[in-house]
DNA sequence: CGGCGATTGTGAATCGGATTACAATCGCCT
DNA sequence: AGGCGATTGTAATCCGATTCACAATCGCCG
């Protein structure tokens, strides 16, 4: 009874939280992290929203969704605050991940050092191409297509990350969806479909300069 | 006063196009690009958004922002969409662009052949450290930041990529901003600012994937 | 210890983008 | 030629996110 009480009251059911709101905050996150390397202990949504170029309001909103993190008339506390982003975030953890195609960019993201700095770590490769099959990348060993299923299950892998012709992206993620792979970053430049069980994000610089280029039609 | 009127007619003068819309549109195209290729010829905005999981809707109206492209009870013309489209986008010409920081993601940018084919071109590379100035990568001889004002404008180049660490981002992007730049693809995990003059796009894999790792809490 | 400037958290108002719904038009078929 | 199914373009509406505005609260200072 009194178990269940102090759990109704720790335990928040959080709503239908938006989206955007939820990409906002790794990016509070961030900032949050530069803030206390620079030992700023307290700050407030009003500094908060100057370096980010965002409006106070929108980050007391945004943090509103989660719980009250926050001390009126002071701000918030820089590790309180950076600490609850992270449990919300599910990054108090680490993450394991798989990459597919293992061709020059999928090897320059095995070789980038900034996701497994944030806890995200890819511990398995693949490539459709027999002639990669087997070699060693930045201490992984390329697996073929076959072994994507029982590897993937083998190493409690939630995450893949797809760097393959645009031509074979659809096929691939269709794959990672049956290997009950929950998220996806698709480096291929095409449109992907997946199930809404699963979520996707695309990485595509192509079509970011594509759609700045409208602004530059003048020059 | 006839040629008044011909002109009144035929540039039409954009409102305030949203810019989501705007960045809408290189995706319409790539999906145009491939039903050409696949030689379909004419495509209902119903196809389309099946295609790219968007209301039928929601494609007539971010079209209608710059014109009437389609016919009545039978669609858009692949062909002459596609032309309309690249013309919107300013991508009817070759761009250059300069990319700064020569570090391995750097190189990785530049061995890319994606932009290339897409009619972005690096034409020079800038690099602070002294010890990358002067080599050759990918056929592009790395530069001194002193280079930096002087060779974007011998080059006309009003796109720049950044692939600095995060501790220079900011610092990089002032600099190109006064170099005259215009677009910025900012590979940095860093919130960088800009005037309004000056677009901003950013490419932030680690930013994606802890968005993501929201939805994974559970597991 | 009381008043004051600062700041949060949030309901209400506003804004803007997405969707709906339909008149207008097209090509085709008979 | 005329009717019909298909499809566009857009005005009207809806919906959700952003912003506004303010009561509640805090710490500090005199």
């Amino acid at each position: 009874m009194t178990m269940a009480r102090e759990k109704a009251e720790r335990i928040r059911v959080v709503p239908e939280v938006p989206e955007v709101v939820v990409m906002r905050l790794p990016l509070y996150l961030r900032t949050l992290v530069q803030l206390s390397q620079r030992g700023v202990e307290v700050v407030s949504s009003q500094q908060l929203g100057l370096q980010l170029q965002m409006t106070p309001a929108q980050i007391r909103k945004d943090l509103s969704y989660f719980g009250r993190f926050g001390r009126q008339g002071r701000g918030y506390s820089v590790g309180y605050l950076l600490e609850e982003l992270r449990q919300i975030l599910g990054l108090e953890r680490e993450w394991n991940a798989g990459l597919v195609g293992v061709g020059r960019l999928g090897r320059a993201i095995i070789s980038y050092t900034g996701m497994a700095s944030e806890g995200f770590h890819i511990v398995s490769a693949f490539d459709a191409d027999p002639r990669q099959v087997g070699q060693t990348v930045g201490g992984i060993t390329v697996q073929s297509m076959d072994s994507l299923q029982e590897s993937i299950k083998a190493t409690d892998t939630r995450i893949a990350i797809v760097a393959v012709p645009a031509a074979h992206a659809q096929e691939v993620i269709d794959r990672l969806v049956e290997c009950d792979v929950r998220a996806i970053l698709n480096y291929a430049p095409t449109p992907a479909q997946v199930p809404s069980t699963v979520k996707l994000r695309n990485i595509d610089p192509v079509l970011a300069l594509q759609s700045m280029t409208y602004y530059l039609r003048s020059l």
